[in-house]
DNA sequence: CACTCCCGCCAATTA
DNA sequence: TAATTGGCGGGAGTG
């Protein structure tokens, strides 16, 4: 009876506006019935009708006792302190109320006000955000569960959630210990570190996919464990941390929760669908999971989700896809952190606002491959090791040790990618080709612009996806391996081309490309895969930044790391490799390393790696390569100038800019690549709109000729060479000089020639362009015009664009067809970017040597059947 | 009908 | 062995 009626008083009394809350808790739990005030709210309603009503009243109406005894203790110091000190959180006073307010409207027990959500809330409300480090609040299961009126097994529910934040932890039986969210911005720092080293290494690496399925599917939580989960779990907090936690095995609503974030964490579009996240959470996999297991995982990711929304951490949006909409969350919480991981910045989650730290997560690139094939791998990290900055913590071991990890990692990622090129296959082929980008188009919500698939989760995925499409019903070629090219990457491995920024993936069917990939990675693996002969040294300078960017951005940024790089530079795309397989180039992102110096090549090309490397993440340096690779003789002439200002600026103005790391970071480019069946056949480029690293600083001195990060894929049937510019690049920008991609900087393009036969979209919004044909009437030749030039500014611009938008949204894409005569991909293997131009051949057109040798000569295009170069450059050319 | 997700059985762990 | 934890999935509420 007490309970009623004061549930009735109790719940508007505390409204929210006031600090009231506190004041309320405390007043009424002191004396008799701390708790009460919570309960209110639910039971006056229930009771009457509902069966379990009766129940709960009677537990009510038993409980008090117990609360009364515990509360006294331990409730009043909660709620003090909460007054005290915290900025409470408004929410969840202000939720009571509501709550309330509700309940007076409805009275029924309506299935909401049982939500777990709601439950969360009342359980939050208890405890400070922000408790006074001082004192340590504990929680009584029993208690709380009765004060809440709901079974212990909600209140697990809860605390699991809680815990895996380290919002709490178990001291003991029945007991946890309430640290607030002091720590909580360490803690997703830590999440997020992880995250990229597990997702961004299985990137690097895979293996293949089979056996890691097979493997994985045993293993599945326990892998997490060990990288990230011990470390997040365990690290304790002053407080309370008990040590009992850790005896704990694993706990997977815990380790599911902290995957879920670092999806977060690591998406660049901080969106994540509940079926991905549930796809990739499970272990097994790819396609063939059960659908029972699936409905679990989605209830758990459910449960997750709830607790998760009541923190504020994310909020539940719908992403639309082709096919409808799909539920989604949204990370609403803190961002980015992780910059500095020395730094902890306590609780102010917000620390970083800002882009960059959105940079700095998507900094690096990650790539999936999926289906069948496999992902490419690369060694990540040997290269990046030294760059480590986030990284530390989650290995401690060297490189090698942790193949396991990895390896499930790999498996990870493989699902991944397997889920996202399922979903893009069947999208596309629903929808066609053309589609894609149709979809895209988001329009505004950052949220619901996402695209379907990747969004959530990887943000590669997400938006690139879509674009590649396009590619796709190009596609309709058959593959075929075209080129023999000089490449070699050798089975199916990816390769690098040496002075540009990129990486052939053999076969798959679909690519994903996230921004973050480290150059170094990449070099590596790379290398593995079969440097060929190719690199050179030059580009490979070049190469190297991107490296660095990898890991720890922060540091790697810097030069040292370009050293490195040369190998990968090596590798180079050839992509031929395998047959049809559509050879994805990813830029590299340059960063800046200073190493860039100046290389050989020409002068021009050094210049420009650095560009890129400032870019590093955005693939915009990619682009750059390959523009300069193709058109750099063009270009380079405008370039030059940049070049040159730029090798001595350039790390300067990096560090201006960027702090670098977070600069780099920031961008991800991401490029997805699918290929559409017949894919192979065309050359797709795709350019990441995100990519660009728009931290980068890249001066606009930097510059050099391209930095736009460009993905290539050549298809030898279809003799068109797409292109698509990420959004990115469209967005507005003018040409900021930062890094930001302007408009001007597709504008730069010079497609003009293009245009007639071949298509080349730019839009903003994803345009589409189903059809591109294929083969298109596009002479070869034609005329250079194709060469597209990319201004100097687009690349710096790149960088900037990344932020907002991921890509997927409204990027304007800018698809270039050229035909290439001969399937040959450009292997550009010797590329030197050197060049200040950029040049963007196509493989056909590689016979301009010209631009290409320009680096050295000395590579071996001629399988290419390129034909078209781009330019991009300012004006130059054409 | 699809999406959510509450509820509580029951197994695994602990005490 | 009892209690605590927490996986799991049926199936109900909601829109």
């Amino acid at each position: 009876e007490n309970i009623f009626d004061r549930s009735r008083v109790a719940p508007k009394t505390p409204i929210k506006n006031e600090p009231i809350d506190l004041s309320k808790q405390k007043v009424c739990t002191p004396e008799r019935n701390p708790i009460t005030p919570v309960k209110i709210i639910d039971k006056p309603q229930p009771d009457p009708w509902t069966p379990t009503a009766n129940l709960k009243m009677l537990v009510s109406a038993a409980s008090p006792d117990m609360r009364d005894r515990e509360k006294k203790k331990e409730l009043f110091r909660p709620i003090e302190n909460s007054e005290q000190s915290d900025t409470p959180d408004s929410l969840q006073y202000d939720i009571v109320d509501d709550s309330t307010v509700e309940e007076f409207e409805k009275q029924r027990p309506s299935r909401k006000q049982k939500s777990l959500g709601l439950l969360c809330q009342k359980f939050l409300a208890r405890y400070p955000n922000y408790p006074l480090s001082t004192e340590k609040t504990t929680i009584s299961l029993d208690e709380v569960a009765s004060i809440l009126g709901v079974e212990r097994r909600r209140i697990y529910d809860i605390v699991n959630v809680l815990e895996s934040l380290h919002l709490v932890s178990r001291v003991a039986k029945n007991q946890y210990c309430w640290h607030g969210r002091h720590n909580l911005s360490q803690t997703l720092k830590k999440l997020q570190e992880a995250g990229e080293l597990q997702y961004g290494e299985l990137m690097t690496f895979q293996h293949k996919e089979q056996e890691l399925d097979y493997k994985f599917g045993e293993r599945k939580k326990e892998t997490l464990p060990d990288s990230r989960d011990s470390p997040l779990l365990d690290f304790s907090e002053p407080d309370c941390t008990s040590a009992s936690a850790n005896s704990r095995k694993d706990k997977s609503l815990r380790i599911m929760s902290q995957k879920f974030v670092m999806l977060f964490l690591v998406s660049k579009t901080k969106i994540v669908t509940l079926d991905i996240a549930a796809k990739i959470l499970i272990e097994e996999t790819q396609d063939t999971v059960d659908h029972s297991k699936f409905k679990t995982k989605v209830r758990r990711l459910y449960d997750i989700a709830n607790v998760l929304t009541s923190l504020d951490l994310i909020k539940k949006v719908h992403v639309t896809e082709e096919r409808g909409r799909k539920p989604a969350f949204k990370w609403i919480g803190p961002v980015e952190f992780s910059g500095k991981t020395g730094e902890l910045r306590g609780h102010s989650p917000t620390s970083d606002p800002l882009p960059e730290t959105q940079r700095e997560a998507c900094a690096r690139y990650q790539i999936c491959a999926t289906g069948k094939q496999r992902l490419t791998r690369h060694a990540s990290f040997n290269g990046a090791q030294p760059c480590e900055g986030t990284r530390r913590k989650v290995n401690s071991e060297p490189n090698s040790p942790r193949r396991e990890r990895q390896d499930e990692y790999c498996s990870k990622m493989i699902n991944l990618a397997a889920v996202c090129r399922q979903k893009i296959e069947e999208d596309t082929r629903n929808s066609n080709i053309t589609s894609p980008f149709s979809l895209l188009p988001v329009p505004g919500d950052s949220d619901f612009c996402v695209n379907p698939l990747p969004q959530a989760v990887f943000p590669v995925v997400q938006a690139e996806v879509p674009s590649l499409s396009l590619p796709i019903g190009i596609s309709s070629q058959a593959p075929h391996p075209s080129t023999p090219a000089a490449s070699k990457t050798e089975d199916g491995k990816p390769a690098l081309v040496p002075n540009q920024p990129f990486l052939c993936f053999p076969s798959s069917s679909l690519f994903m490309l996230c921004g973050g990939l480290q150059e170094n990675n990449l070099s590596e693996a790379l290398p593995t895969a079969g440097d060929g002969g190719n690199r050179s040294a030059e580009a490979q300078a070049a190469v190297p930044p991107a490296v660095c960017q990898k890991r720890s951005s922060h540091k790697c940024t810097l030069p040292s790391s370009p050293v490195n790089d040369e190998e990968p530079a090596a590798k180079k795309l050839n992509m031929e490799q395998s047959d049809l397989p559509l050879s994805l180039v990813v830029p590299k992102k340059p960063f800046e390393s200073p190493k860039a110096e100046s290389t050989p090549g020409s002068g021009c090309p050094s210049a420009v790696h650095l560009e890129t490397y400032h870019l590093d993440l955005a693939s915009p340096a990619a682009l750059e390569a390959e523009s300069k690779e193709s058109t750099k003789t063009l270009d380079c002439q405008e370039q030059e100038k940049r070049p040159q200002n730029k090798d001595p600026d350039e790390p300067l103005p990096r560090n201006e800019h960027m702090p670098k790391e977070n600069a780099n970071q920031p961008f991800q480019p991401q490029y997805l690549y699918v290929q559409p069946t017949a894919g192979l056949s065309s050359f797709n480029f795709l350019f990441s709109a995100n990519q660009a690293p728009s931290a980068i600083s890249l001066a606009s001195n930097q510059l050099p000729s391209l930095s736009v990060p460009c993905v290539m894929v050549p298809s030898a049937a279809l003799a068109s060479f797409p292109l698509v510019c990420s959004p990115s690049f469209t967005s507005p920008l003018s040409p900021v000089p930062d890094g930001s991609f302007s408009a001007s900087a597709s504008m730069n393009f010079s497609m003009s020639s293009l245009a007639s036969t071949t298509p080349v979209f730019i839009s903003t919004t994803a345009v589409v362009t189903p059809k591109v044909s294929p083969a298109p009437s596009v002479d070869p030749q034609q005329p250079a015009h194709p060469a597209l030039h990319l201004s100097p500014v687009l690349t710096r611009s790149c960088s900037a664009v990344k932020l907002d938008s991921p890509v997927c949204v409204g990027h304007p894409v800018t698809l270039l067809k050229l035909q290439q005569p001969s399937s040959a991909p450009l292997t550009p293997k010797s590329i030197r970017p050197a060049h200040h131009e950029a040049f963007f051949k196509t493989p056909g057109s590689l016979g301009d040597p010209v631009a290409w040798k320009k680096n050295e000569g000395n590579q071996t295009r001629n399988a290419s059947s390129v034909q078209r170069r781009l330019e991009i450059s300012g004006t130059s050319s054409d």
